[in-house]
DNA sequence: ATGAAAGCGCTAACAG
DNA sequence: CTGTTAGCGCTTTCAT
């Protein structure tokens, strides 16, 4: 079947295109007979208004991406669920990008999105890199953008993020309580805000609690999970720290693997918790303590966010951050003896 | 700033817009100097073409679109990660859908592409349901379709899949070889492909056996967690099984589940093995028996097979499925005592 | 309430 | 190798 466009269907019913092309916008000029009359021919034929002739007069695509940069853990794909619910809901189409973690692909997948391939863009940053100009060329195309649980310190922009900083410092404050002296802190890349803020939170309760704050107990991991196992390896036979908290699921997990190889017992010898949600974390021998973001919700909320700011473009709203609440669930893996 | 046109940027140099056209596509006719000097020009402006005007143009979107049932495990997650990365590669953009296991929203989402938005579709069918009249249109339209995992029976496509049915053989006389004569099959939905070859392999192993195959250990599940409970608990007090065989990982999360709450220790009473693609399964407790399918590479052969098809449209394939190897991974949860 | 006509930005014949 | 020209299918004034 080859396309049938605006003006076949025109021709069918004796009318106009004009009227035909009315009848599939909200228009207001147009009796409801013929709109309802065109609609059941359409319908019947199996028509819909070719897309790349009504976005190239309209200049609007109904399609936003998300770019995130990975795939490996439940948080994501809860996010990219809220996203595209949402999205769904207000008739726009959701492109995903995965940048592997690099800065370059992200770059490139930026560079990608400026011609309105999209209205807008939902992101969550990709490790470090001064270098933000593709997403200023983003902005200079007027193409509005939202992070979502990770950003970038020195671009400024709307942001929705767990209240990590008050999260991270009451899972320190817990390995505390529970006897910990000696806690060392996972950190996926210091330079990205979500290690940058954790850490904070962690000093804090630290802080608090009048215990040192020590540069050899914080780990700067990277994007390679064998290199990552054996850093902590090291750090725990170098360091011997009593409690761990890590900025992200997989680290956790590699602590449990290194942690069963080196036959430290948690929580007897080494206490855990981290960020994660997982929804089987109870399931896990010993099971994880964790904080638990809202995933699903910040997806919605960060879309929510972006479709009002579709709405109202002329409303230049001040960068803008929001926080949501996460939920911390004490397990097994941190429990006091 | 406003669009920039190739009209622009052809006046700026003194060139026509066909040769400046000519710079962007991957045009024999033209001199590299030219080309050069036109690319470098755009480099400089922050031009790129006009996505809709090409597409208006050549009929080609450079999209392709995903649409999975649900995104609560794993699977999912990597197969769309191998899918959106071979996409890339190709410089195809990858719109994701999530229909929450709704052939209703399946069908919604299908009728939304049919308008030239995307050039090929990427589908794990949604439930049961005998009107699949959503895929033919989109046939109607040339737009091809490659299932992966999951397809429906009566509708003739590519499909690239796991070696399901073998795989659930050997699941199943594992368990037989562990000692179970009284074994349970929880079904996703047997309407579905993946639940009834799933359910073939299971019945072939039983056959082998001399196990006679019994209607009432056979649980066919719907998409809502809390009744999958109850009837869970239901199956394991009415008909006491001795091994249980779950087709997705969720059933056998909720199987776990139920035997803590009932005190049914596993494996000494119940020995539990399920398909899924946890990379922690042998983290849980007890450990967890899987069949682990390649998501990333089905992702990726799925793309693969779909660019295949967009690049020799005229090779009219017959209706073509490639399975790929699963492998059976046996930890704890089905251990021999 | 409907129709006529101009043109969105680009591509691809065709001519040179 | 480059330029001219005619649309792709639709939306949107401006008439009527």
């Amino acid at each position: 079947m080859s396309q049938i466009t605006i003006v076949d269907l025109a021709e069918t019913l004796g009318l106009s295109k004009s009227t035909v092309s009315r009848a599939f916008r909200d228009s207001s000029d147009i009796s409801p007979k013929t709109k309802e009359r065109i609609l059941a021919k359409a319908e019947e034929l199996g028509f819909s208004p070719n897309l790349y002739a009504s976005s190239l007069r309209g200049n609007r695509s109904q399609t936003i991406a998300i770019i995130i940069p990975e795939f490996g853990n439940k948080f994501f794909s809860q996010a990219i669920k809220g996203i595209e619910l949402i999205a769904r809901s207000k008739k726009y189409h959701t492109l995903i990008y995965v940048t592997d973690n690099s800065v370059q692909n992200e770059a490139s997948i930026v560079r990608s999105l400026v011609n309105g391939r999209v209205d807008g863009v939902l992101i969550s940053a990709s490790g470090e890199g001064k270098d933000h100009s593709h997403l200023q060329t983003l902005v200079d195309h007027d193409v509005p953008i939202v992070f979502f649980d990770r950003s970038y310190d020195d671009f400024h922009g709307h942001f929705v993020t767990g209240n990590d900083f008050e999260s991270s410092r009451l899972a320190t404050q817990h390995l505390v309580d529970n006897g910990c002296k000696n806690i060392a802190y996972l950190v996926i890349n210091r330079k990205v805000s979500i290690g940058k803020i954790r850490m904070d939170g962690y000093r804090k309760a630290l802080e608090d609690n009048g215990i040192l704050f020590q540069e050899k107990l914080i780990l700067d991991t990277e994007n390679d999970e064998v290199k990552n196992r054996a850093a902590i390896r090291n750090l725990i036979q170098q360091h011997k720290p009593d409690g761990i908290f890590a900025s992200v699921e997989r680290l956790a997990i590699s602590t449990i693997r290194v942690a069963q190889q080196e036959g430290v017992q948690i929580p007897e010898n080494l206490k855990l918790i981290c960020f994660s949600c997982l929804d089987i974390a109870d399931l896990l021998s010993p099971s994880l303590s964790v904080v638990k973001q809202p995933a699903f919700a910040m997806g919605k909320e960060a879309a929510n966010f972006l479709f009002r700011i579709l709405d109202k473009p002329t409303e230049l709203r001040q960068q803008e951050t929001t926080l949501l609440q996460s939920s911390l669930i004490f397990q097994d893996s941190s429990r006091k003896l």
